[in-house]
DNA sequence: TGCAATGCATA
DNA sequence: GTATGCATTGCAA
């Protein structure tokens, strides 16, 4: 290091913020209930600084009152800001005050951010041959970096890095720090607000510099561009230039830099102490002592200090007078043998009072405190997702917000077993309320153990769902828009998934308790919460009736599974190798050499360089030869090699999809494929299917469908029963819509759509082309849709005005069909939703949108969720019922799938007539409406032939 | 390694 | 035109 003298500037509030948001998951919080956090953050950076580098000249820059003069230019500078958290308002003043014992001068300059002042600053030193080191965590500063100016930055996990003009060179890819503003400028800064170039990122911004070294050079140069890009750069100019204003620190701020001022004095250490004391920091305070031991003359030998005070394991408040926060209320026996006990505060919430339970005498308080509870709130902690394999490692209980408890459970299976069985009395309880996020999973994962989980449920997954059924529901969601509370991250306490992930089992027993208690009582909380909600908007029945009973229907369907021909599967899978092998040597020969079909790169050089299939071929935004489906078909008639291609795709897709992965799938403790149905992604109200999704298994093409045979009873003595509801949507929108015509046709048993193209086409319906029928056909689910002639045009071979004229006719024949449209859009406007026919709500926030596409789109739901919804309700009404009667009459037959409006059955066969008429009565009559529903049953040895 | 975009399977 | 899930690719981290 040189002679040179050395000026740091630190920018404050950089560091505060940075040094907050390190505690975030664990906040500082002393015994007065103040979140010392940002001042915790803030002085172990300072000191750290000190130490390392022991500067001569020293000052700390502040904001105030934001830059006046950039939000002068451009409003919004900011403005998407949150407001500053409670715990770094707070800090503030200690941390002036402690900087003033510190004797470490504090600039300010009313209506500058520290940016501008440290700039400013840093300018004027340098002409008083200082060296200045801004010490800032923030890329922007890199603009006013220097052969005298450094930027010195805190790098994660601890140490700091010192950015000169060769790292800004090449960090930022500029020849000069000063593009570091056009670049800035160029992509913009969401965290400040600065819009930037639309479309323009990290990537293109970098290019733009290297080829036109400014946001001016640039928009002088537009006609070098292309495309949309061009487009967007050109009409954005402005923007551009006003973005790099906003990006540019200040040089003259009216500050002046008088060098004794930034001397770096000797703290009044007594004034130091107090206030750390006073504040409770006791590392801290030994740290500042070893800092500025002798006067600071004698630099401390260690090289680094580890951030301080990083660590995240609570510490008990106290460790006698357990039996303080015990909930078993009066119990004469002393409590303290519940072992741990943990306080944690944020600053929304009261102390949390979280208990484990692992002595058999507080076990035996546990639980008769439990069973004496009308409503408990649990969650199961298993050692992975997959229920039917994880096994339980512990189960939190909560009944009072903020306390509970948590029962750990041993490793060893049969001492597993006999825990559980003391918690039977409890979970088969008809008279205590179970409460829990995502139920489904509990009951599956206990179900493992022999427990049925008995008694009324209520699931804040579900709840949510029926309130806001286009948000997401995961607890950690929900915690934070309703209770404004951050629960611990799953990833914070097992870490990311992948190489070094632990299991539940591996965490201490305190972090294990800390995390799964919080989750009860945050679920108990939600339950609170939501339960009234769900009175508002009328679903109360809806939960209470359908998806509740459902989610136990559900959990068994994935318990049971259903039985996969594997065998069968890989002889099919050898049979596409062979048309696919077979597919690639005619390609290759056609082509001439042998290439990567399935890479779109390879594949265009071939077809447009090497064969010249067309004079000029088109191109994708990456510049790349498109070779998408749609382009291929239309070439289809120029090559053969075009169908060769496309079957080898088509053929390829198919494999990978469905015939190489259901094997996978297979659950080796059972043989079966469970897949997990999900009760609360969809937003109309059906079910979705995953992992894997049994609900698109082909049956289109012939060779796809193929895959259905796979699908197998379980042995000799069952064979499968699919039941599929015939257009239950069309009877729906029939019925609600009141269409008198097209009810009669279903009353009458008519073929839907050969009549609708009689009465459309006005000839008798005998007379029906197949053409016709199919167009028929066509606007009939257009209309579930919501139609219009652009559509239907593309999904037919009418002309636009022809489907237009198509679509008139219909409605005139269908004249209650257009008012039910017309009204459901209607309602949409005045009430901010649509409802199904049991009254499952879905808002439409776009509904009144002045952007058409937009609108547009809100008013085809307003049509399509009712539509597509009360389908979902009735055939979850059916589901229930049927297994309830299964139950009931004890079938040794199981319900198996369900895919939107078809159920799947493995029927034992001398049950099979009894259960025909059981499941084609329960579907038919799920609900009653105008129109009657019709049930279609096939048997077969798979699914393929069940159709 | 994780993400969005694309393409395609179902109702 | 509605509603989903998943495999692959190509790009960003």
């Amino acid at each position: 290091m040189s002679d040179q003298k050395r000026l740091f500037l630190v920018d404050a509030y950089a560091l505060i913020f940075r040094g907050y948001y390190a505690f975030i998951k664990n906040p500082r919080i002393n015994s007065k209930g103040e979140d010392t956090s940002a001042i915790m953050g803030f002085m172990n950076s300072l000191l750290d600084v000190i130490k390392r580098e022991r500067p001569d000249h020293l000052g700390v820059c502040f904001d105030k009152g934001g830059s006046a003069d950039r939000v002068e230019m451009f409003e919004a500078y900011k403005a998407n800001r949150d407001e500053t958290p409670e715990g770094i308002k707070t800090a503030i003043p200690h941390i002036h005050n402690i900087l003033k014992a510190m004797h470490i001068p504090i600039m300010v300059k009313e209506g500058y951010e520290a940016d501008d002042v440290i700039g400013t600053l840093s300018r004027q030193a340098e002409k008083e041959g200082y060296k200045t080191y801004m010490v800032t965590p923030d890329k922007d500063f890199a603009q006013l970096v220097t052969d005298n100016i450094f930027m010195y930055r805190p790098v994660f996990g601890g140490g700091y890095e010192t950015w000169g003009i060769p790292e800004v060179q090449k960090k930022f890819e500029v020849t000069d720090p000063l593009q570091v503003i056009d670049f800035l400028g160029m992509m913009g800064d969401s965290s400040d607000n600065i819009p930037g170039l639309p479309g323009v990122g990290e990537k293109t911004a970098k290019k733009f510099i290297a080829q036109f070294g400014s946001m001016e050079g640039l928009l002088a140069n537009t006609d070098q561009l292309k495309g949309k890009m061009k487009e967007k750069v050109e009409a954005n100019g402005e923007l551009g230039l006003l973005s790099k204003k906003l990006a540019t620190i200040m040089l003259d701020v009216p500050v002046t830099f008088d060098a004794k001022d930034f001397e770096l004095d000797h703290p009044n250490i007594e004034a130091v102490k107090q206030i750390f004391q006073d504040l409770e920091f006791r590392r801290l305070t030994e740290n500042f002592l070893k800092t500025f031991a002798g006067n600071g003359e004698t630099a401390p030998t260690e090289t680094s200090v580890a951030p301080a005070e990083t660590k995240t394991t609570p510490k008990p408040t106290s460790s006698a007078g357990a039996g303080q926060f015990s909930l078993f209320g009066n119990e004469e026996e002393d409590t303290a043998e519940v072992v741990s006990e943990y306080t944690r505060k944020t600053s929304e919430t009261a102390p949390h009072f979280y208990q484990y339970i692992n002595t058999p005498s507080s076990k035996r308080l546990f639980i008769k405190s439990l069973l004496q509870q009308p409503s408990v709130c649990f969650d199961t902690e298993t050692t992975g997702l997959n229920p039917l394999t994880a096994e339980l490692v512990g189960i939190a209980f909560s009944w009072e917000t903020g306390k509970g408890f948590y029962l750990p459970f041993p490793e060893d299976k049969n001492e597993s077993q006999n825990l559980i069985e003391d918690l039977r009395p409890f979970f088969e309880n008809e008279n205590i309320e179970k409460i829990g996020q995502n139920l489904k999973y509990d009951i599956k994962v206990l179900a493992k153990y022999n427990i049925d989980v008995k008694g009324k449920l209520f699931d804040t997954m579900l709840a949510h769902y029926l309130i806001n059924p286009d948000m997401r529901h995961n607890m950690d969601v929900l915690a934070e828009t309703y209770l404004n509370y951050t629960p611990i991250s799953i990833t914070e306490l097992i870490g990311k998934k992948g190489k070094n992930q632990l299991s539940m089992r591996e965490v201490d027993l305190e972090k294990q308790t800390e995390y799964a208690v919080e989750d009860a009582d945050i679920t108990l909380q939600l339950k609170e919460h939501f339960q009234n909600e769900l009175g508002e908007a009328n679903t109360q029945k809806l939960f209470d009736d359908i998806e509740i009973p459902l989610l136990r229907v559900l959990a068994a369907m994935e318990i049971e599974g259903i039985n996969l021909d594997k065998k069968f599967l890989n002889s099919l899978s050898e049979d596409l190798n062979n048309d696919i092998t077979n597919l690639e040597k005619k390609i290759y020969d056609a082509a001439g050499e042998e290439f990567n079909i399935a890479s779109p790169k390879q594949l265009g050089v071939i077809l447009f360089e090497k064969l010249k299939l067309v004079d000029k071929p088109k191109k994708t935004k990456t510049g790349q030869y498109a070779t998408s489906e749609d382009i291929l078909s239309y070439l289809a008639k120029e090559h053969e090699i075009i169908q060769n291609i496309l079957d080898f795709r088509g053929l390829s897709k198919l494999k990978s999809t469905y015939v190489d992965a259901l094997p996978k799938q297979v659950e080796e403790s059972t043989g079966r494929v469970h897949t997990d149905y999900m009760q609360t992604v969809a937003a109309t109200g059906r079910l979705s299917s995953n992992n894997p999704n049994l609900q698109n298994i082909p049956i289109r093409t012939e060779r796809g469908r193929q895959v259905r045979k796979a699908f197998v009873p379980r042995n000799e003595d069952y064979t499968l029963l699919a039941a599929d509801y015939s257009q239950i949507e069309l009877r729906i929108i029939a019925a609600l819509s009141k269409e008198k015509t097209m009810i009669e046709a279903f009353k009458n048993g008519e073929d839907i759509h050969a009549s609708t193209a009689s009465k459309v086409f006005n000839i008798p319906i005998n007379e029906v082309s197949r053409e016709q029928r199919s167009n028929a056909k066509t606007v009939n689910f257009g209309i579930i849709y919501g139609v219009s002639a652009f559509g239907l045009s593309n999904q037919t071979n009418l002309s636009r005005s022809e489907s237009k004229e198509l679509i008139d006719t219909y409605y005139a024949t269908y004249p209650q069909l257009r008012n039910y449209i017309s009204e459901q859009v209607d309602f949409a406007r005045d009430n901010g939703y649509v409802q199904t026919v049991l009254g499952r709500r879905r808002y439409l926030k776009d509904i009144n949108s002045r952007n058409a596409v937009v609108r547009g789109a809100a008013e085809r739901n307003a049509v399509n969720a009712p539509i597509q919804g009360s389908a979902a309700d009735i055939i979850k009404i059916a589901m229930i019922n049927i297994y309830n009667k299964l139950n009931e009459g004890d079938f040794k037959t199981k319900m198996l799938l369900q895919v939107h409006d078809e159920l799947v059955f493995d029927v034992y066969k001398p049950e099979l007539e009894t259960i025909k008429t059981l499941v084609k009565t329960e579907m038919e009559n799920a609900y009653k409406l105008e129109v009657p529903l019709d049930v279609d049953l096939d048997i077969g040895d798979n699914w393929l032939e069940a159709h």
